[in-house]
DNA sequence: ATAAACCTTGTACCACGGTTCAATGTCAAG
DNA sequence: CTTGACATTGAACCGTGGTACAAGGTTTAT
């Protein structure tokens, strides 16, 4: 298997192949005489796996410490529930800003209904984002 | 006064006010005859109203974009609502998003629970992330 | 024999919002 | 007169996750 069928297969770009490897989240792949890339089906497997993880909000780097550990021949799961619960904490936190943002655009939208453009005085940049913005 | 005054006066680094400078976010500021930044009362606003802005979710060059209406002599008001709606409709989708990863990362975390780590067989990386991951 | 379609490498580039560095100039205090 | 704290500029670098390009080698089909 190639890298351009790994990449069909997985429906990922062969450069994002390369980059995962150079990041070493892939392998050293052995190699054809001619020097390409050969895969098999636990390529399509791993990269399937980073794929997933990043869909759980992994990063990169997070992907590869399990990954790592699992190379040093240790079971991940004890990391990955870690990893997932302090992503979880991530999330939690990321959700309170944006509620937080959310309140303040909908105050500011509501107060842009309220006062007139007119209203603008040259020494305000804008009289919706005025310095009396609510907190 | 000086670029250092007002970084200590707004809290925001010399270098970068110099790169709002750049990026055109502060005017071209007037210069001492040794080349020194000279700075009023009004840039002191314009740095506030960009943190404020950017505390309302706005980028730079969205920020650069209500501050040129402003230059052109038009009231960015209406343009400043628009800006602020069409965040309001991103944050909302960004918590949708967070919402549906937060449901997948308390999945897997469950499942965590329920697995045995001696159940990890060599063919899986990990199977908290394995191939079944909950949709 | 030659073109298309694949592969190789290295390098540079994108947005985002800065931060850090290097080399140099200026100014006030001791 | 020197030291330290300020100022100037341009350029490189950071993390994030890739994408694109250049210049070449290989393979397959026509």
């Amino acid at each position: 298997m190639n890298i351009g069928d790994l990449s069909t297969t997985c429906g990922v770009p062969t450069q994002t192949i390369r980059f995962y490897e150079k990041r070493g989240l892939m392998p050293e792949p052995n190699r054809q005489p001619n020097g390409y890339r050969i895969y098999d089906r636990h390529a399509v497997d791993r990269i399937a796996f980073i794929r997933r993880a990043q869909r759980s909000g992994l990063t990169l780097s997070e992907i590869g410490g399990v990954l790592d550990v699992r190379a040093d021949g240790r079971t991940p799961c004890s990391h990955v529930s870690q990893l997932l619960t302090s992503k979880l904490r991530d999330v939690k936190a990321q959700m309170r800003e944006l509620r937080t943002l959310r309140g303040e655009l909908e105050g500011l939208i509501d107060r842009s209904r309220q006062l007139d453009p007119a209203d603008c005085t040259d020494g305000d940049i804008c009289h919706i984002l005025g310095p009396n913005t609510p907190e």
